[in-house]
DNA sequence: GCCAGAAGTTAGGAGAGACAAACTTTTGAG
DNA sequence: CTCAAAAGTTTGTCTCTCCTAACTTCTGGC
């Protein structure tokens, strides 16, 4: 037997940046329709304005993103193929950990945003198959499968129902920990039922009723919950 | 709310590499004592003696290594705590997916070797009390504690028992799938006992009885398998 | 429709980590 | 003890991804 190289890393695929700007850019697409634009994928990755310029430039010759100069980017079907990949593993492993790990609903995230990088099919399957190939994380966010194929949402933000409709708490930005953690703490989470009782203007308060008890959401709040709005006969 | 980039990775470590160099100087150090040469870390790495000799310097001035131009490398006492870092981490992942995703002994070892790297301390102890604090993994390697202890082993290789003497398989090295590969499809695994037969000279069979079955390994495989001696009255 | 400021691009450079190839030191066979 | 091979080091390059700073293009308020 020839003695190859014991830890030998086979080929060691840089990917990482490029995984992290197509599900960027995606994200950005979801929301703002059209083209993307350098500025908003800059800030959402951390980095310059120069740097994501640079890096769009070269995903483009890589065949991720179309990119025309000074007017925005948008993924081609393969980058967007990359970006829904690392969405499956990362919701995959949020639901893993929260689920098997019983690790806090509020720092899932980032330990998946490391996570979804590194994981292999195998395992990605693996994990998929324990959970039984759940079609949600514990955000509430769809999960796409194993086609990539993304259940498409209905939702709402919370803070477009008007007093009195009803619906369900489908999901909320899994970004920041402290809303998180709000959350968390006051024993919310997707799936619940809610009313809501009354919207004070100014940005104010919007008072929902969940599980028996009202709650006053701050404006912000009820910006980032997305809930699945109900007609009184269902 | 100031709107900090969502997705950041904080401060983005760059330590894989120094990682894996801490880890390989380990085990080296671990079976051929003293000082270890460039070369044999380098090949284990699978890189050139050019690059291994750059990072051993850069290693020495980060208080990883001392080195001695032309003399080798050791670790220093932090460069220790980094390897044994990665060791348990190692072991618990890998064990960790043999238990609980149920994912064949021969192809954990490879997933380890990249998640070693980027499991947060919060998630590996999350691995160890869902394993129960486990002392070792799939393989018989013994997985440092918390305080980064190792059980020491007192091991030898199968190779050296005379015919008749008894033992338990203690552990096989987990970096050759094909030699995990072929013990898992006879079921032989660590903890089992075992009795020597026969041995053949000339780099012949050691025949091998465990669990009621005799299995003729060859002198490569019985170079590998660790197990521990035990005397007639035990 | 002008032009300032916002958005975007380019140029230059840093540092990590690898490679190849030339060079130096150590070692061991005879 | 000698000297060639083995082991180790150095130098020059490359790629990747980021940064800063200067420059260019786009956009909207007047």
């Amino acid at each position: 037997m020839a003695s190859r190289a014991h830890n030998a890393h086979p080929k060691r695929r840089t990917n990482e940046a490029a995984e992290n700007y197509a599900k960027a850019i995606y994200e950005l697409q979801a929301k703002g329709e059209r083209a993307v634009g350098t500025k908003a994928v800059a800030e959402r990755l951390g980095v310059t304005t120069g740097s994501a310029s640079g890096m769009l430039k070269r995903l483009a010759e890589e065949g991720v993103v179309e990119y025309e100069p000074y007017r925005g980017a948008r993924l081609t079907p393969e980058g967007e193929r990359i970006a829904l990949e690392m969405i499956r593993h990362h919701r995959l492993i949020e639901l893993f950990l929260a689920e098997v790990l019983e690790m806090p609903w509020d720092r899932v995230h980032s330990e998946a945003e490391v996570l979804e990088h590194h994981i292999s099919e195998e395992l990605e399957e693996l994990i998929a198959a324990k959970l039984g190939q759940p079609r949600r994380d514990p955000h509430g966010d769809p999960i796409p499968d194993r086609d990539l194929e993304v259940t498409t949402e209905d939702s709402v933000a919370l803070s477009e129902l008007e007093p009195g409709e009803r619906g369900v708490f489908a999901r909320v930005s899994d970004s920041d920990s402290s809303m998180l953690r709000y959350l968390a703490e006051r024993e919310i989470q997707p799936g619940d039922g809610l009313v809501v009782s009354s919207r004070e203007p100014f940005g104010g308060p919007v008072m929902v009723e969940i599980a028996g008890r009202i709650h006053p959401l701050g404006a912000q709040l009820a910006e980032s919950i997305r809930v699945q709005r109900k007609s009184d006969d269902e």
